[in-house]
DNA sequence: CGTGGGCCTGTCTA
DNA sequence: ATAGACAGGCCCA
């Protein structure tokens, strides 16, 4: 992965040979709570407290070791046979090449399910400050380079809130998803990691079980935590990349209705998530996050 | 079993 | 300024 390793042992630095694009994967939507200063990331992942840059095909990092960082941006994952996997049209092509480098986090799964249970019906800004809200509330306070931090709260703590608490965070109705999703967790003999061995289908049904998660926050869910690369989330942006793009690749009836109607119903959801997985395969989900990343950036 | 309407509230635009 | 639309959908009737 790296050739070579120079510098100062606290901030080692590393030239990655593989294809990375780091300000790509923390903006293109899939984590909430990076944030950056100056050229250097800052973040919190499975209570760790890092920062990260990259200049060029140099990266630095401090206060965590390099296999952490390998497996948090799935460095070890094959960029390029991925990408010449889903390649199948010349509309991907061109997202493929404007950001190549794109990686899927490896988020913790538990996080990762709270946080887009929070995501339904909200914009990115409005996301990051609800999560931030609960980090402050019920995480655990971490300073590192003179700056202040919070971890994403634990099950256990989550489960000590009350609904008007987190009513307080800026959650509104999602406030009581969160909770007896939570208390599941805590209590019901539900193991999320336990998902990781069943198959995609499997998974998301078992997820769609929990309170306030539908297909859309299931499939996020087992693309950006549990593994699972062919998960394709269909949003607002990756419908109208696919009404843009693909249109000629659906039925005409459902085309019609995609035009015609604004919100999704749950059976034109799943025709276009089996779109998604029948046309771009295996690694569907990388195939949906550079969509969706150069849609949304087009505008 | 498929469909339509309501929903908390932060952000952004006019 | 202040209202109004919209937001990475889910649930229930």
């Amino acid at each position: 992965m790296f050739l070579q390793q120079a510098g100062f042992w606290r901030t080692p630095k590393l030239i990655v040979d593989a294809p990375f694009y780091l300000d790509v994967t923390l903006c293109c939507g899939q984590v909430f709570r990076w944030e950056k200063v100056d050229d250097w990331w800052f973040g919190v992942a499975s209570d760790k407290t890092f920062k990260v840059r990259q200049l060029g095909n140099l990266v630095e990092f401090e206060n965590v070791d390099w296999p952490f960082v390998e497996n948090y941006f799935s460095l070890d994952m094959d960029l390029q046979k991925i990408s010449a996997s889903i390649n199948r049209d010349l509309h991907i092509r061109k997202a493929l090449k404007e950001y190549f480098g794109l990686r899927l986090i490896r988020q913790d799964p538990w996080e990762c399910l709270i946080s887009y249970i929070c995501a339904t019906y909200k914009s990115i800004p409005a996301i990051r400050h609800m999560l931030n809200n609960m980090a402050q509330k019920f995480g655990e306070k971490t300073s590192f380079d003179g700056r202040t931090f919070y971890t994403f709260p634990k099950p256990e703590m989550l489960a000590r809130a009350t609904e008007q608490k987190l009513k307080e965070c800026g959650l509104g109705y999602r406030a009581k998803y969160v909770l007896a999703t939570t208390k599941q967790l805590c209590e019901g003999g539900f193991n999320l990691e336990s998902l990781r061995k069943l198959p995609y289908p499997e998974a998301k049904a078992a997820l769609m079980e929990l309170p306030g998660i539908g297909a859309k926050v299931a499939d996020c869910v087992l693309l950006f935590s549990l593994g699972k690369t062919e998960a394709f989330p269909v949003d607002v942006w990756v419908k109208r990349v696919i009404l843009n793009h693909y249109g000629d690749k659906l039925a005409p009836e459902l085309l019609q209705r995609l035009t015609t109607r604004g919100s999704l119903s749950n059976v034109d959801y799943r025709r276009l998530n089996e779109f998604g997985r029948s046309y771009f395969g295996e690694y569907a989900g990388y195939a949906q996050e550079y969509l969706y990343h150069y849609e949304r950036i087009a505008i």
